[in-house]
DNA sequence: TGATTCACGC
């Protein structure tokens, strides 16, 4: 069936285009792309684009009305740019652009032209025009913004966004969508917070079920999960993507129990997970280890079928039986899988690597090679972990050339320090030291993988040398950090410089100190016989569950024989937990040290009545 | 033109 382009591409005015867009955004899709007779014609180029062409240039050559006659011209050459867009053909698009600059018509189509570089993925050339042409066009802002958000240019997606609105355009519904999905990616809460408000203001939370899930999403995102909650709670309806953007939200922050309470509230409410829900779900058992709520789920997804088809779920139900330590379970998912990926390997690579099984993740490193898949700086990074974790230092230098060669470590931190993190887990400090200074950028993990290794090694000079370093490189410390200088410290007997880093982590660095940074000051006042500050340490915890801190002090106790603060250490410890049996073992052996048997007599026929033992 | 999912470092 021949199809002419004025049925192709229409001549419609851009209103009539736009409310037909914006009416049928669901059905919409490729299709007419794809199949049909529209495409066809849209796919021969040279037969449309020189009638396309022609039509233009016979609206022109009319006599009577030389205005409108242009205006039709003009039309055409902008319904064919949609259809550019909406097929992404480029060049095609380029083309037109050259005819419009010859027919002088880019003051009048320089918003469709714009949208169709936009569409077509050519984001920069759609942004020099809107700019350049001060376009007061929302759908091209709007269009262009997307593009952004789409290519995860989110610093791009809000500058244009600011440029919109600095032209005086007011964002709608499709817009805040989209910058709220650049402040989700960005973590850029504050900003979120603000269109939160603006959309709230503008009531369209009460409307748009899209938008009120992009605002779930960016809250979850951001971590804010009571924010991404409460959204969720007041919304007047919701729906398994809301509910997924929510679940999705917790299993990042491993926030588990709470990603399955929402699983279990969303079914209540009558809502069907979706494959994409599962995903989530799984991750969620991964993080908490429940590997038995995890394989209900993998029944319930085996039972819909989506195993035959979804390698997403598939690699999600390798990795969560991964992180559950279940690892001849993940084995045979990967195994079963219809078809795999890198993503796949990579996660059952992993889960050995974690388990410290570095020759099963290095037989499975090789085997997904030898099934024609080329590993990436995820696979790599554990392949790293491997290697360390059996200190194999010749495979692991291997691999680490095949990176380097690759170019791979040129902007990726985290595949850095696993090298480096591999050479200190072989025991080779200077190698990885080497390394580590040789990164393009370090952050506080690299650094503290070899401070960790210095310190490991007892090499405690060492390790404060690279603490410092790190600091004059203006890099904050993390919790991981403090506790290795805080241990590091511990052991050279540097009381006052343990002393003032944690004091600093909270109030200069913003760490809040940890029951194993305390158990860290209590073991240094400790072992030097600082008892009182030991005790004074324990009192201003924050945390009620510290047996373990009370016998590290019980423990200092003893080797100073300092009856008092024992009997009070053991005091507390009993409060806390009487069954736990080892601190009464303590007890007695600081009484029996000081000639005290009686007494140590009497903590041991405690120690059966409250323990059994 | 807009929403939810999988693998990595101390």
């Amino acid at each position: 069936m021949a199809t002419t382009i004025q049925q192709n591409v229409g001549v419609a005015t851009s209103s009539q285009e736009r409310a037909h867009h914006y009416d049928s955004r669901k059905p919409r899709g490729d299709s007419q792309c794809k199949a049909g007779p529209a495409v066809d014609t849209w796919h021969n180029p040279s037969l449309h684009y020189e009638e396309g062409l022609a039509l233009a240039t016979q609206s022109q050559d009319t006599e009577n009305n030389k205005k409108s006659a242009l205006d039709d011209g003009c039309s055409a050459l902008i319904a064919m740019l949609r259809a550019c867009g909406k097929c992404k053909d480029l060049q095609q698009g380029i083309r037109l652009h050259d005819e419009i600059l010859k027919r002088h018509f880019l003051r009048r189509c320089s918003d469709a032209l714009a949208t169709m570089y936009a569409k077509c993925g050519a984001l920069s050339k759609a942004k020099e025009l809107l700019y350049k042409h001060h376009s007061k066009d929302l759908y091209s802002w709007t269009d262009l913004i997307a593009g952004y958000a789409r290519q995860g240019l989110y610093h791009d997606a809000l500058e244009c966004f600011r440029q919109m609105q600095y032209e005086g355009l007011s964002p709608d519904a499709v817009t805040f969508a989209c910058i709220l999905k650049a402040c989700g990616n960005l973590k850029a809460s504050n900003m979120g917070k603000r269109i939160h408000d603006e959309i709230a203001r503008q009531g369209l939370l009460g409307t748009d079920m899209v938008l009120a899930s992009a605002l779930v999403d960016m809250y979850a995102k951001c971590g804010a999960l009571a924010s991404a909650q409460q959204v969720l709670e007041e919304l007047p309806f919701r729906n398994v993507v809301s509910w997924s953007a929510l679940i999705a939200g917790y299993a990042q922050e491993g926030q588990g129990e709470q990603a399955l309470h929402c699983f279990e509230q969303m079914q209540c409410e009558g809502f069907s997970p979706d494959e994409v829900t599962f995903a989530c779900v799984l991750k969620a058992c991964g993080t908490i280890e429940d590997v038995d709520k995890g394989k209900q789920i993998h029944e319930e997804i085996a039972k819909q079928g989506f195993l035959d088809t979804n390698i997403v779920l598939g690699s999600a139900l390798v990795d969560m039986y991964a992180k559950c330590g279940a690892l001849a379970k993940a084995q045979q998912v990967l195994e079963e899988m219809p078809s795999r990926n890198v993503v796949s390997w990579s996660a059952l690579i992993a889960g050995y690597a974690q388990q410290g099984l570095g020759k099963e993740a290095l037989n499975c490193f090789d085997q997904m090679k030898r099934e024609g898949l080329s590993p990436n700086a995820v696979t790599y990074s554990s392949v790293l972990k491997a290697c360390g974790s059996i200190q194999d230092i010749d495979r692991g230098e291997q691999i680490y050339d095949q990176i380097a060669r690759q170019g791979l470590l040129g902007n990726n931190i985290v595949l850095g320090t696993a090298v480096v993190d591999m050479y200190v887990k072989c025991g080779a400090l200077a190698k990885a030291q080497k390394v580590l200074e040789e990164l393009p950028s370090r952050d506080a993990v690299s650094w503290s993988a070899l401070i960790t290794g210095f310190c490991h090694q007892g090499q405690g000079e060492q390790a404060l040398t690279c603490f410092k370093q790190m600091l004059s490189e203006g890099l904050s410390p993390d919790a991981v950090t403090f506790s290795c200088i805080l241990n590091t410290c511990s052991h050279l007997g540097l009381l006052e410089d343990a002393h003032m880093y944690f004091m600093a982590m909270n109030t200069k660095y913003g760490v809040k100190p940890s029951i194993e940074h305390y158990t860290c000051m209590v073991d240094l006042f400790g072992r030097a016989g600082h008892l009182d500050k030991a005790a004074r340490v324990i009192q201003e915890m924050p945390f009620y569950d510290h047996v373990a801190v009370l016998s590290t002090l019980m423990g200092a106790c003893r080797k100073w024989g300092d009856v008092n603060v024992g009997r009070w250490a053991f005091e507390q410890a009993v409060n806390v937990d009487k069954r736990d049996g080892s601190t009464y073992v303590i007890m007695a052996d600081i009484y029996a040290a000081a000639g005290m048997q009686e007494d140590a007599d009497m903590i041991n026929f405690m120690k059966v009545e409250n323990c059994g033992i």
